[in-house]
DNA sequence: ACCTCATATGAATATCTGTTCATATGTTAT
DNA sequence: ATAACATATGAACAGATATTCATATGAGGT
């Protein structure tokens, strides 16, 4: 008996275990945020942003003086950050200071940088 | 003593701070992969894909099955997830099994999946 | 040899996203 | 109120990347 195909446009060879599988995923909102909140780790200026704040708070001048980056751009992705709760700010006066949100994100990054350092040699890190 | 600014376009305000977390930063090298490492996690068909493995291995046809793909994406998907180490794959006559590398990345994938469940409400799926 | 099935891949397209430039907002000091 | 500085933001552009379509490879069966 046949199910029947929709994109797929080969037989299904496991039933059994397409349906084990299929009850154990996560919801597809999960899914999604889950993946954003690794897209938002994964380009490279705003990783390196996180990175340095992994160390101490710093405001914006800070980050573009550190990171040579024009201070337009360090505010973009402060901004991704914000949106998705990374990092948290501060203001004093006129200068703000940015902060990581919580430790939960520091594990996360430093679980990836542990990952990279170990399995070294193969990672390319382009495409 | 004012430093010679390159892009950035304001004064430097906490050079101690600055000097302090440039001396931690990790090297060029490893931020770009570990960058990387998050890109590749962070597509969501990949992402998908990646959370489906984490039960079980799988054929390239029953991933594009259960998750209602075609069967070309899959495998398009597939091959970044090889190339960046995140699977591996066994051929078994015409039929190739993929399943995940090493418990490495399923720490991380389980860590993202944890801080969005946590943390729940706030985080946007979209931006 | 051929045909069929599972998977892989090249090329083209369409969408997304990072970066820059110009300018706005908000705060402090004069 | 005006000026100076730190930061934020909108719009435009450029480069990257996911998806589709057509086709190739590779393995088993007849």
């Amino acid at each position: 008996m046949k199910k029947q195909l929709m994109v797929c446009d080969c037989n299904v060879i496991h039933e059994d275990v397409v349906n084990e599988v299929k009850d154990k995923l996560p919801n597809l909102d999960e899914l999604e945020k889950t993946a954003n909140l690794f897209k938002v780790l994964a380009d490279n200026t705003r990783f390196k942003i996180i990175t340095t704040l992994l160390t101490h708070e710093m405001c914006v001048c800070d980050l573009s003086y550190l990171l040579n980056m024009s201070q337009s751009l360090v505010s973009h992705q402060l901004r991704k950050l914000r949106k998705a709760r990374l990092v948290k700010h501060r203001r004093e006066g006129k200068v703000v200071y940015y902060s990581l949100d919580d430790e939960h994100i520091e594990r996360i990054v430093q679980y990836g940088l542990d990952h990279i350092r170990e399995s070294g040699e193969g990672f390319e890190s382009r495409d």
